[in-house]
DNA sequence: TGACAACTTGTACATTTGTACGATATTATA
DNA sequence: TATAATATCGTACAAATGTACAAGTTGTCA
């Protein structure tokens, strides 16, 4: 139980970790490539946010070969409890009910997507 | 027709936005009034802000007496749209579905809620 | 083993963001 | 009509953010 007062995420920083996540672990050039071309990035730039994420306590990193392999060191969960929370409040006042209404009116979500939902609520 | 490439919001800017809205217009005092007290900000940190989102183009003013009496001039359907999507974006890579199942399992949503939802999806 | 390619490190720097003070203007009030 | 109370305006300023170059380091391959 280390994780504690997590400093909080600027949105590239978070961009970046979700990436980190998704594979697993990467290099910065593993993350790069998941990059959207569009995103217009240089390795540099990643580079620089891989650094602040492990300087934040995020991420640390091994070392294979000359280059480093960033690991998490939070769950997801973790951050997607905080970052929705923060988010639901700053937009909707704090009520997550709006957003699942915006969400089932234009997040491209169908009637079977909503039924499996029900199964999911903690009742 | 005149909203085009409105500037990106802070954290704190969609925060005051909110207010606005949901109080229609309001006064720097207004604004405060109802921020929790927990926030923990000062007349004029609000006063800056609000200033600010004026010069991005999301409200306007009046004056009433000797203060300004605020205005959205962007819809807030229109900033929901776009905060939603930069945020699913950035936390889920694009998939609004597990933003969904989050809020089903951790929002303190209730099987009427989600059975309300089913009227809304586009299907 | 020497040069090249792939990396990391150190640094930089313009903007944006969050926060707020002090001076000035304006309105209501005694 | 002085004064107090309330506002705005101009400014400031440190920290966070986004972006990236240049120099130094380390595997790798001919």
């Amino acid at each position: 139980m280390v994780r504690k007062k997590l400093p909080s995420l600027s949105p590239s920083e978070t961009e970046i970790l979700r990436l980190i996540w998704q594979l697993n672990q990467a290099t910065v050039q593993e993350v790069c490539e998941k990059l959207p071309v569009s995103r217009n990035i240089t390795y540099a730039t990643v580079q620089t946010l891989l650094r602040r994420l492990e300087k934040k306590g995020y991420i640390k990193h091994k070392t294979k070969g000359k280059a480093h392999v960033f690991i998490p060191t939070v769950q997801q969960e973790t951050v997607i409890k905080r970052s929705v929370g923060d988010f639901i409040q700053r937009l909707f006042g704090g009520d997550p009910i709006p957003l699942m209404q915006y969400l089932a009116q234009h997040g491209k979500i169908n009637t079977e997507d909503i039924e499996e939902l029900k199964k999911l609520v903690d009742k």
